[in-house]
DNA sequence: GTGCATTTGATGCATATGCATGTAACGTCT
DNA sequence: AGACGTTACATGCATATGCATCAAATGCAC
């Protein structure tokens, strides 16, 4: 690899590193300030509501989200303990837990969805 | 804003989320694993190295950074601890301080270079 | 069926982070 | 000179994260 191709490698990089946490600070801030909502909270009900399931698995939600299964399983619980999803049992297997939205996190969703659209907007544009 | 620019910008920013936790992840683990580095040293590190100054302030190289600033303050502090930076005071502004690489700064930087332009090859490429 | 690897989710632990605040030095204005 | 706002760093605190590990249920080979 020549010198001017690892440049622009690291440049590249440095770009995403001050992109990504410039609007994932922001983001956060403003979730949690305005809704009481943690960046990664969001992102899994928002996540949730969005597929157009009643109910999925843990494993499922995890999928295709950026976090450990550690810091998921976390997150949830988090999400569960404010009330804005509850986790059932699931009898085909009886090791998944399957995660349902609330109707609080439903309408806590709804309000959150517009500062989220906003930040977005203000950064990635 | 229309709901399909909504989407987009939703997508925009599930990507560079994905994206960077991939990387970062990745990349500070191999960093801690094979040089006792995390991420953030190392950047601080490489900022420093590559700047090409012998000693910059703390502010100066806090600069352009995507760390807060009690962040990078202990990031500095860790590196100190292991004995790859220094710190002096600033004669001119004694409230400043600066920061210099020690000779073992600079070769464990050496020897992380390749791991991280590797890592970064995989991923960005 | 039995044994064993695999899968699913939770938890102990160490650590990095951001926010708020503290401290000391600087600059300015009067 | 004195008062006051600002700047440069450090630190207390709460919290989110990853890794390693654990427990339980499942599947698979035999």
């Amino acid at each position: 690899m020549s010198g001017s191709e690892e440049q622009e490698l690291v440049a590249k990089w440095r770009d995403l590193l001050t992109c990504y946490n410039n609007v994932a600070c922001d983001l956060d801030r403003e979730l949690q300030d305005q809704h009481g909502l943690g960046l990664s909270e969001f992102e899994a009900l928002d996540r949730l509501i969005e597929s157009g399931q009643d109910k999925l698995r843990m494993h499922e939600l995890a999928e295709g989200m950026y976090l450990s299964q550690s810091a998921f399983s976390r997150t949830v619980a988090r999400l569960e303990r404010a009330g804005l999803v509850g986790r059932s049992l699931c009898m085909d297997d009886r090791r998944a837990l399957f995660v349902t939205a609330t109707e609080a996190g439903r309408s806590r969703h709804a309000e959150a969805r517009d500062t989220h659209r906003k930040v977005l907007a203000h950064h990635l544009s």
